[in-house]
DNA sequence: GCCAACGTTGGC
DNA sequence: GCCAACGTTGGC
């Protein structure tokens, strides 16, 4: 079980809408960076993530399981960019703002804080607790290794 | 709305 | 393969 987070503008893509997409889930596209797209080559379907609003909200307000490995994009011509599918898994008691983040010492070496472009993440085993715990989850779903 | 950071593109 | 130009992201 790895752990990692999504970062979207809730304009135009929001935790709301994911949820309202049900069990089917979406599909994570549009991510045009190599990076970012790495990472979500390297996620296993069961993986847990956090869903963060930038822009506006500024805080990771959920949590999403991928439901499909990485796969072509569909609906783009260009075949280097592919895409995981995630839904909704639960939203965050309490939304841990990226304020909160910056001030706990804990989560200094976020790439929220450390990289704050790129938009899919790996999240390290002890910063996924710290954060759960923050948002009022604990424990921790799923954080058995 | 501004601006810094950073990734991508494209000419050489 | 380098690097300048450019576009985009995202916090403030």
């Amino acid at each position: 079980m790895n752990h990692w987070l999504f970062k979207s503008e809730p304009s135009s893509f929001s935790f709301q809408m994911l949820k309202a997409k049900g069990k089917p889930g979406q599909e994570w596209d549009g991510v045009r960076n190599y990076a970012a797209r790495n990472n979500m080559r390297a996620m296993t379907v069961g993986d847990l993530c956090f869903f963060y609003h930038s822009q506006s909200g500024l805080d990771i307000v959920g949590i999403v399981r991928v439901i499909a490995p990485a796969h072509a994009e569909r609906g783009s011509d260009d075949p280097r960019w592919e895409c995981v599918d995630v839904r909704a898994e639960t939203a965050m008691p309490q939304p841990v703002t990226l304020a909160a983040i910056k001030d706990n010492r804990k989560l200094a070496e976020m790439a929220l804080v450390k990289n704050s472009r790129l938009s899919v993440q790996p999240v390290s085993h002890a910063e996924w607790v710290e954060v759960c715990r923050m948002g009022g989850l604990a424990p921790a779903p799923a954080s058995k290794e």
